[in-house]
DNA sequence: GTTCCTGCAAATCCTTTGCAAGTTC
DNA sequence: GAACTTGCAAAGGATTTGCAGGAAC
């Protein structure tokens, strides 16, 4: 069970880490593979709950160094939301943006190929080189529209 | 000198406070009109010290306070930045999004009714109900970029 | 053995809140 | 005078940092 997941992730964190002449340890290895088992978008909290559920000794601080390891190895990409920041796997996924739910908090990511391009030619108008962006659209997902319809509905009907 | 500037926004300030039975002050007052008179963009900690040029005795807290006020009155509309938020004028002013340059600090302003209109029809798809968006784009700016090449050809001529 | 890690507590940053005193209506 | 505002100090939440003890190399 322990074995599979993210395999080739596990080996570029390993390679990370030799090039910078760090250490490896247990709580990493947990830590990166409770990251690599989970949903997408989790916050530091979901993340350290649920490493804790296996290791309970093991820190906050811990995970959000971490972190930081593995978004400089390239494994994981910050979503800075409003309040606090979450965090999704980057290894060899195509560049998306997000919608996010008020009511329920769901993500949905998309793509745009249209958008970036777009984007793409406004930089270049303005002799402006692009490093990076942050692209959320924030609303009602489909399911929280029409349960509140249904509320709605019941109210006056 | 005084008197001239964002005299409508003053009227709809003044409008929103009596619907909503607050009252006037010389504190939000002059605040307001530090606001209107300034450059777009500012940080709390921006306000606050043009504020405090006219009026030293007005605190962090009220500025924070009437700029909430502000947002409710359609007057002002928060930056979500990264570390920080920052404000820019609201009133009448058509829907932008923000360059970012990451070495001076610059924010340039753009706008794409193609990029809105992407973003429709992608949420139309999925059935999401758009109420707001974060669109900032971060990089280095024309005058950050030649600055860099220069000195890069210095370095190495 | 040296260098790096860890967890705790404390510190930091930005923002909000409780409260007593002062203003506006 | 009732209701709202203000500024201070304190609280709040997310994230970072100092440090002494522990682990990896």
């Amino acid at each position: 069970m322990k074995s599979t997941v993210g395999r080739e992730e596990k080996e570029v964190f390993g390679a990370y880490l030799s090039k910078n002449h760090l250490k490896r340890s247990e709580q990493r290895e947990v830590i990166l593979d409770t990251f690599l088992r989970s949903d997408r978008h989790l916050s530091v909290d979901d993340l350290l709950q649920m490493v804790q559920k296996r290791r309970p000794d093991i820190g906050r601080t811990t995970v959000y160094r971490t972190l930081k390891l593995l978004q400089s190895a390239g494994l994981a990409q910050e979503l800075a939301l409003d309040g606090q920041s979450r965090f999704e796997r980057d290894y060899k996924r195509e560049h998306h943006d997000h919608f996010i739910c008020k009511s329920c908090g769901a993500i949905f990511e998309f793509t745009s190929p249209d958008i970036e391009r777009l984007q793409d030619e406004i930089a270049a108008d303005i002799g402006f080189a692009i490093e990076g962006h942050r692209h959320q659209i924030y609303g009602s997902c489909r399911s929280c529209t029409s349960r509140a319809s249904r509320a709605e509905a019941r109210r006056s009907p």
